[in-house]
DNA sequence: GTGGTCTAGACCACT
DNA sequence: GTGGTCTAGACCACG
């Protein structure tokens, strides 16, 4: 488990945890059954309060990505997919027309964008093998 | 300009508010040189603080997409790019992996993916022409 | 909106919270849109630090009964069934089994129980009419 | 003697322990006298902390359900109810408006808890006889 | 004024 | 040692 917490990230600390967690789980570099560092232990790594720490598991246990147990580390979670797909895919719609409208604010082009995004999607494909 | 807020919506109102302008800029229903409602006008419109809807234009106006002027409504502004397109890429993709994960996360395949990002590169370049 | 809590009660002070609201919506006591106590109120009037109030209000929110907004009072939420009737159903028969079990063998006989379940129930008819 | 704990139940072990051992009593697969396993062959069986083990016989107990011998195994305790029946259907009261109240707010109408509920009590007659 | 985030330190229950 | 709960006090963003 390597997790860093970036001070110029506007993001706020537990935001930026749950995200790396997300994303190593996506990765598959943790694994249903993994555990995660205890709360102090992350804590005392990133230089944090051991609260923001248990605040960021307490919403990856409310998104069912992650189990926590009294008295045992937290672990990773079984996956499964409460949301309903057709629900997932209005989500993914809206957040994806409010990033391309920011790209495109920005000067980017259509072009540009579909040009990211087919290399973003590449990747995930290979993961997906 | 026909603006609302969704009480239901996580987001803040004034986050709302700068989405949909720019929502409307983007698909060329504002064009620079038009003017916005007046601060209080949209307040009392949307039945919101005036201090939310005077927020919403500062960051639009930190953004360079609006222009205020001293008493007079605040226009849209002639469009330009101040940051690099550099940057504008580099914040797509970071924008684009954390909305990725989470809809992997959350079921969706690949071509799930692929499959809506394309409709709406689809629409982007309609309007685009 | 009368909460109170029990020093006696060997419930956490949060949970006491989130099953009193609960209890007052069931009731029709507080309806979809109603304003809950703001944080620090609630907490000056239960004679409880803050934090312990807002982590009550958290868990409701993840639970659907209520919204939180920012800068604003929190709200109760629309009611909406998220759960398939199917999953409530089983926990509810779960959840019975232990209580049953344990009135059981406290030396209660199945009659007992029977006419207490019953007269709940009658109850819970009425307040549905 | 057949226990197994279940990782995915967000209770404690020693609660599952407990909740267990009162289920097989009601159901009279353990009758007074019978033995339960020593505290470290449990452990072992389950793969868990015997101090997890000695914790639920100490709570089991301290309900009078079981005894504990220096020396020996413990045994189901001859049936008492050391709790006044008052108590008991004050008790199972409180716990039972809890239990409806979350189904109710689940979506669960009275005559589905009813059609529930009646189904357990008519197991446990059939076993009372 | 209101919620959102963070820090600090404490005590308890569970493993 | 580990998570669960509670308190206390602070600063910031939003309305």
């Amino acid at each position: 488990m390597w997790l860093s917490i970036n001070e110029r990230d506007s993001r706020p600390i537990y935001l930026q945890i749950i995200n790396q967690v997300k994303d190593q789980v996506r990765r598959g570099l943790l694994k249903p059954g993994d555990e995660l560092p205890s709360v102090r232990e992350l804590a005392d790594s990133l230089q944090i309060n051991m609260h923001t720490v248990r605040g960021a598991y307490l919403k990856l246990k409310d998104q069912g990505l992650i189990e926590l147990h009294l008295g045992r580390r937290a672990t990773i979670a079984g996956s499964r997919f409460p949301l309903k797909l057709e629900d997932a895919e209005a989500g993914l719609q809206l957040r994806l027309e409010e990033v391309f409208t920011d790209a495109l604010l920005e000067g980017l082009s259509a072009s540009d964008i579909s040009r990211i995004v087919d290399r973003q999607i590449e990747q995930i494909k290979k993961t997906e093998r």
